[in-house]
DNA sequence: CTTACTTTTGCAACTGTGTTGCATTAAAAT
DNA sequence: ATTTTAATGCAACACAGTTGCAAAAGTAAG
């Protein structure tokens, strides 16, 4: 349904997105906002987010839904092809939206949605 | 810790993946098994199977697990670069053992594990 | 075949993420 | 200021998967 009202918690959340480029885990925002919000009240209104292109949501390793920025899209053109990257010592996950993975034609299929997760040990834990 | 024992459950389990090439949900497996084994049995087995490299396991599109019968894996070697496809329709999942994904280096990060999941409309559903 | 040893199982209770229904609050339009 | 309806809070729920522990069942040894 997407936004309709600009409410505290949408700002909220925008604030913490503004803050670091990384795929924040949905418990994650709804702890670093749970004196302020409810919990039901951040999933909802990530949601709206969602709905409006603002940003977009996957799963990471664990199936725990995590949202980041989108950079491109709106109301009407949602697209994210690229690739996700979780850093299995630290956990953290970026978006490589620099990184195009080449989907090889599927015989009798037909792609709507690429979901890639990459997995391995990032630039801060690799020392 | 892998398989000590061949137990009645491990060849249950076996069965059900000789029926189909497909990626069966554990909570499918568990309500096909329901009237003999329990519940936290089939995961533990699962558990042992997929230590052994007879099969392996992935999050589908809902973050539930799932499990595929190995080709060529043992307890030593476990390579599952193949993406899974599941059909936004019908919501059965497939190996694409066929299919390769070139992955492309990204600069700062070493990738251990790449999952793949394509989504879209099967051969099936797609009449 | 019996015994001893250890893996596997069943049960019940629990975790954790995410969802639902409904009454209340608060944007925003009139 | 009043009305409208989106957004919120709360409590209860849903559901996949896990844990601890006692009982059962493989397996090897005698």
């Amino acid at each position: 349904m997407g936004i309709q009202r600009k409410t505290s918690t949408i700002g909220l959340l925008l604030d913490q997105f503004k803050k670091s480029n990384q795929a924040i885990a949905a418990v994650e925002l709804v702890d670093r906002l749970k004196e302020k919000v409810n919990k039901t009240t951040v999933y909802r209104a990530l949601e709206r987010l969602e709905d409006d292109g603002l940003v977009h949501s996957f799963l990471d390793r664990d199936g725990i839904k995590r949202y980041a920025i989108c950079q491109d899209c709106n109301k009407d053109s949602h697209v994210h092809d690229h690739p996700h990257f979780q850093c299995t010592n630290c956990g953290k996950v970026d978006c490589l939206e620099e990184a195009s993975v080449n989907i090889p034609k599927i015989s009798g299929r037909t792609i709507h949605k690429t979901d890639v997760l990459l997995q391995g040990i990032c630039e801060t834990c690799s020392v």
